[in-house]
DNA sequence: CACGGGCCGCGAATCGATTCGACGACCGCC
DNA sequence: GGCGGTCGTCGAATCGATTCGCGGCCCGTG
């Protein structure tokens, strides 16, 4: 963007036009005849012009055709969790399909530091992603600047919401194992509080989980009936942790096993597997979320699928909505059972 | 970005003192006194102000703060492949700690749509990522408009590269096999040439692979004295892929395969499997990247390590630097040998 | 031939800041 | 007490476009 020598200007002159006429020219806003507009888009090709400065354009009109994805400071784990690149994916197709461009912004890790949304934050809109707990001032921040808000996976309180059934899909994922005659389920679950933590939960104690995810998951499991006979934290949605998690849940010997997400699922898998159970003969497994885990070989997950790619499709419409002045609706879609050969 | 209503205008009013000092105050770049920097800040809050409007600074400085990842028209494959999500990982995180914001740019898929870049390519530095085989459209654009350019993987002549020392890798892979004995080796490659495909490749009859990271490899390869007995093309970086290929490339009775990235080898060992045949007892399988694989158990993929978080790391270094005015040189970083139990 | 209406091009205001040279006040020193 | 030097504040120009109302010209019509 530093000074790239030809500006309009020199184009409208080129062309013997006014600065005027050469803006209409290239913006087709406004009546031109076909004649002057060849006449500057020829001139502009002269002076190798790429069409207007787009920061100087977004000024004046006040919009910048950019919506901006907060991560908060989750940028990395954002990266790592498949489910959260799906929503990414869909949302940036999205977004790309409909002409705008997509701001990846993270709060940074100093608190003082000049917050990067607030330095380049030049955007029509804004999508909350779910991981991220972001600050109270990155949010008065887009609130000051009047920069409308679509909540990933949130509670909707700082603009529509986008979010899957968690409970329903979990509630049907309980009632599938009942129907299947499991009494003992054993849960690995999701962080419960703002600091994850790895290690068992003892559910009888437990104060309710204040991250919604887990909170609603584990709603939807007692709503069909399930009392799980253990439970383990996972720090993450990783298969690690989940293998870390079967290794200990097993000791509980459950007939069924449930991820709080699909790789978290996978890790239990194969530490039943590790420990000589035939799944899902001897355990049954199952998860959440629908990613796809080709290297399970022929062996497919029971799982509850979210329409991640819906999600972030439906996130992006809205924030394009929002963005042109539109309004917008909270919207939660469906989880779907998907039955698989671990239960 | 609709008029927030207040500007630093209302506040220097509010507060008493000029435009200019009020525009001090925040940006702190010239003399200005504690008091009066107070008042300003004071009167900010007091409307409700949470700093100058990026567009209008970024018109004036002549810089965004933004750094554009060009991604082609392969965004979807870019959030698919492991490998890339590690690199634009990697850059995000550098860019965030560097205070500047991430533009996700992709070419639209109908060519004569206005092009994103055009719009609202407000940024400073561009990085071209490498599967994006980009428009030269866009090419002359960012050009044009003088924004300088960091190639990830490429040849290097729109910028300084930054790259992994991909033949060596793949050398050092071949020597490894060498050494063990591996004679007949099968490969599974990465596409030949920009229309991707699935299918097998005659050695023999091939023309150079026109997509640089295949040839290069391959010349890994062949430099360590390994010609392979039988080829497969993978139309993508995809566990399927591996194992379709796997299927087929066991015909040949290699005594190793390699796969030209991890989730290739991923597949190609669980082809292997699949056929009852013992890793590595009866056929040794090695990969190229380095990502994690953790679902498969005891198992580690031997496999040609490329610093991913580096690349994306030092991709975002440069792009910053030529951001600032600076230069930059291309940066090929070496690929390591790791060796797992699979060989 | 005169008048009304389109069509097109032009001027000028505006978006919201940054930045630099100029200027005023105040201090200290001789 | 006067003068030079700082420190801080202010005005004004500028970044590169968009947009709207005005007016000239040409054509058709009565």
């Amino acid at each position: 963007m530093r000074h790239s020598g030809t500006t309009l200007t020199d184009v409208a002159r080129a062309a013997g036009v006014s600065l005027s006429t050469a803006s209409l020219a290239f913006s087709g806003a406004g009546p031109i005849s076909d004649a002057t507009r060849d006449k500057v888009l020829a001139a502009a090709a002269e002076l190798g012009y790429h069409g207007p400065n787009p920061v100087a354009a977004s000024l004046r009109r006040g919009r910048s055709g950019v919506v901006g994805i907060v991560m908060g400071a989750a940028v990395r784990r954002a990266f790592r969790d498949p489910v959260s690149i799906q929503f990414l994916d869909g949302i940036v197709a999205t977004l790309a399909a409909q002409g705008y461009g997509t701001l990846l912004l993270s709060t940074p890790e100093a608190q003082e530091l000049p917050d990067a949304l607030l330095t380049h934050g030049a955007m029509d809109a804004a999508v909350l992603t779910a991981g991220a707990l972001t600050s109270r001032r990155t949010l008065a921040a887009l609130r000051a600047r009047g920069v409308p808000m679509v909540q990933l996976g949130g509670t909707g309180r700082h603009g529509p919401a986008v979010r899957a059934r968690d409970k329903q899909g979990m509630k049907l994922l309980g009632e599938h194992l009942r129907e299947r005659g499991h009494e003992r389920v054993a849960v690995a679950t999701l962080p419960w509080h703002v600091e994850p933590r790895s290690g068992p939960v003892d559910l009888a104690s437990a104060r309710r989980a204040t991250s919604p995810i887990t909170a609603r998951r584990l709603d939807g499991l007692r709503e069909a009936g399930i009392e799980p006979v253990a439970a383990w934290e996972c720090s993450a949605s990783l298969v690690e942790e989940g293998i870390a998690a079967g290794k200990e849940l097993l000791a509980a010997r459950p007939t069924a096993l449930v991820g709080f997400t699909d790789l978290i699922a996978a890790g239990l898998l194969l530490a039943a597997r590790d420990a000589g159970l035939a799944v899902p003969a001897d355990v049954a497994v199952a998860g959440f979320d629908g990613v796809d885990l080709p290297w399970l070989g022929e062996v497919r997950l029971t799982t509850a699928v979210q329409p991640t790619a819906d999600i972030g499709r439906l996130a992006a419409e809205a924030a394009v909505t929002l963005a042109e002045g539109g309004t917008a609706r909270s919207v939660t879609v469906d989880v779907e059972l998907r039955l698989g050969t671990t239960t």
